[in-house]
DNA sequence: GATATATCTTTACACTGTAAAGATGCTACT
DNA sequence: AGTAGCATCTTTACAGTGTAAAGATATATC
């Protein structure tokens, strides 16, 4: 009558959907694979058959992240600013907007996916890739605005400055370390706006 | 004859020595009481007579992480610039070298500083206490540079700005995200000049 | 229908932080 | 000088961690 606890069925999905619920709930420290196999109602190392360890089962869900914090970043731009590059500082502002919302209603997942639990990207280049594509998502954002303003400023180096500051300005806020109140605003949305306006490039 | 194991004499600070140590060389994830313990050759549990738990004692790390960080920064800005603000541009240059490079020469260190596993800082006066002087420094030299330059942007805004920026940047290179190749330069160094140099004011 | 294979469970081990209780040597008071 | 108290250190113990190894079971393949 118990429906036969072996083949699950899908265990890998289910297995992923618990570990992301155990994450949001108890935070990247809180997350082990013993609680992951409790709550999917499954044997502890039943995980061992779907994933190689631990790692790689955070790894896939860094992953994901990263798919989310893309689509978040188009959506901001898509709101704020137009598609194409009519106002390409507006379209960048929408991806720091996204990017810094992402972090900050994410903040666990965005610190698995940031952080050093997963150890060196590398081994799992399905992970560097989901990245990346994060990372062109801005950089080409800023070149077009480079090109926009008629700056001479090296596009690699605007696009680095870019993402730094948006990346430490998520991580600093989700580390308490920056609040709104630390820029007189009242709110991080405001905050993200206040910092893109600061940001300008030099050759211009 | 064994010298008496008890009343070590200043077993706190050899703990300490001993923890920065393991840290430097297994990392953040690698340092547990125990290999402190051994390293120091005392109990296991020798160390809760001197810490509350091992929180405390990342505290304690973390906390003299910040004056060294700042004493980079002052060195680094010394260096570069001078102390009177004739050049306030090359002095915030200098203090954003000396962060960075102390993040990069000291990575684990400063994963413990910026990192989650100390938890909530307000636990720790002395740690909010020794962190915010570093940022205070960078707050002070954002704010003449922005008088210098006849700036109207907001002090905070910049400051925040700029902190984000050196923070974001030190953590992305840290975690391998960033390289000098990025930026099409040789070096972290110039990579942080680069960034700097980019980061103009808006209202000028 | 037999065999192979993927999937899941059981058991076990080394390691973690730390609570509790006992041992030891220093310090201060009588 | 002796004794009480106390800070410091050790021993023992426990729950929790990742995961290796071996056994059970259901599905797939021939």
């Amino acid at each position: 009558m118990t429906k036969t606890n072996y083949h699950h069925g899908n265990l890998r999905e289910a297995l992923l959907v618990s570990a992301h619920c155990i994450l949001v709930a108890e935070g990247v420290g809180g997350l082990s694979l013993r609680k992951v196999a409790k709550q999917t109602g499954v044997s502890a190392t039943a995980l061992y058959s779907h994933f190689k360890d631990k790692r790689e089962l955070l790894a896939v869900l860094a992953s994901e992240g990263y798919e989310q914090l893309a689509a978040s970043m188009l959506a901001a731009a898509g709101a704020t600013g137009t598609t194409d590059n009519r106002d390409s500082g507006l379209r960048l502002s929408g991806l720091a907007l996204g990017y810094v919302s992402f972090a900050t209603e994410n903040d666990a997942l965005f610190q698995l996916m940031f952080g050093r639990e997963i150890g060196n990207l590398t081994d799992y280049p399905f992970l560097v890739e989901s990245g990346s594509r994060c990372y062109a998502l801005m950089a080409q954002s800023v070149a077009v605005k480079l090109r926009d303003s008629g700056s001479l400023d090296s596009p690699a180096v605007a696009a680095t400055a870019a993402w730094s500051m948006v990346h430490g300005l998520a991580t600093l806020i989700n580390d308490g370390r920056i609040t709104p109140g630390t820029c007189g605003v009242s709110s991080n949305e405001e905050m993200v706006l206040q910092l893109c306006r600061t940001f300008t490039f030099g050759y211009q």
